[in-house]
DNA sequence: AAAAAATTCAACCGCTTATTT
DNA sequence: AAAATAAGCGGTTGAATTTTT
């Protein structure tokens, strides 16, 4: 029985808690007959009592007709792997390349399948900084560009597309099966990879190799994987078979907060990968 | 058989970013 | 230009379900 405590409870007049079939009705009739978006007049229009918010949510995670159902497959497994470890929680980005699935449903496989220990705030604060700076430059370059011809123009766009020889992970990435990116997450890639490239030749990364060529599941290193906190009491081992992406962007931590001890690894290695023969790079 | 523990996942929240007014 | 509104994102929660004891 819903209604009586929290689940399924008005709040503001906004219903909450699980849908129910009638609500989803509602909502879906709305959307063929509105299309997306606008979503508080859902409630105005139907007068289903469900805020914007939840309306949106419930479309997109659950109601949008293109969505996969079932199982994430082995194939979406490795995706989701891969794609984790270039972007670590950047689960939208993730769900680009899997098609009809959710982010929210991307999100709750990697936590309930993969994590194990707790990945740094230093990371994504470290690598948002870079995104923008990246994102500054690029707008910088845009209006640089719309300045001259645009004959100029079209050239260097044709450069800038043929020019990528360099980035072995990237090649590695874009190789792997079903994996494509989305074009501006191939940029910011490619300029976090030079980035990285950088820094690791800096910082003189044990790992440097790994990192930059395409290891990350090494045959020795099965590592069982200590349930609970971080890898970093063995960091050759338990890291090691996971050294790819994800933890590369310690390395921002390292630059971020040198002295903080940061360089939180993600305790995350992948024997299930090994028992469904599937390799993982 | 049943109680406890673990897992799953839909939906929430707060925050940020984008768009509209 | 700025305030308001909408959309989007990622972390977290907790009811329902499944597994273990």
């Amino acid at each position: 029985m819903e209604g009586q405590f929290g689940w399924g409870r008005e709040e503001g007049g906004w219903r909450k808690g699980p849908w129910t079939a009638q609500e989803d009705k509602l909502l879906v009739e709305y959307v063929r007959q509105h299309g997306e978006g606008r979503w508080n007049s859902v409630a105005k229009l139907t007068g289903l009592k469900r805020s914007g918010k939840s309306c949106r949510l419930r479309w997109v995670n659950y109601l949008r007709p293109d969505l996969k159902r079932g199982k994430i497959t082995p194939q979406e497994e490795s995706v989701i792997l891969e794609l984790h470890a270039l972007w670590g929680n950047r689960w939208s980005t993730i769900a680009r390349s899997l098609p009809g699935r959710t982010d929210n449903e991307i999100k709750n496989y990697w936590r309930t399948h993969f994590k194990k220990g707790k990945p740094s705030k230093n990371i994504e604060r470290a690598r948002a900084r870079f995104l923008k700076q990246r994102r500054e430059m690029q707008s910088q370059l845009q209006q640089q560009q719309q300045q001259q011809g645009q004959d100029q123009q079209q050239r260097q766009r044709q450069q800038a597309g043929d020019g990528h020889d360099d980035g072995a992970v990237i090649r590695e990435a874009s190789s792997s099966p079903a994996v494509s990116l989305a074009r501006q997450d191939e940029e910011d890639l490619q300029m976090l990879q030079q980035d990285m490239d950088d820094l690791l030749f800096q910082f003189c990364c044990p790992m440097a190799s790994c990192a930059s060529s395409s290891c990350c599941l090494l045959p020795g290193a099965t590592a069982s994987a200590s349930e609970e906190g971080s890898s970093w009491d063995h960091p050759q081992l338990d890291g090691g078979a996971t050294w790819g992406w994800g933890s590369l962007w310690n390395l921002d931590d390292v630059v971020d907060d040198v002295d903080g001890g940061a360089c939180g690894g993600w305790d995350t290695s992948f024997p299930w990968l090994q028992e469904q023969g599937l390799a993982f790079y």
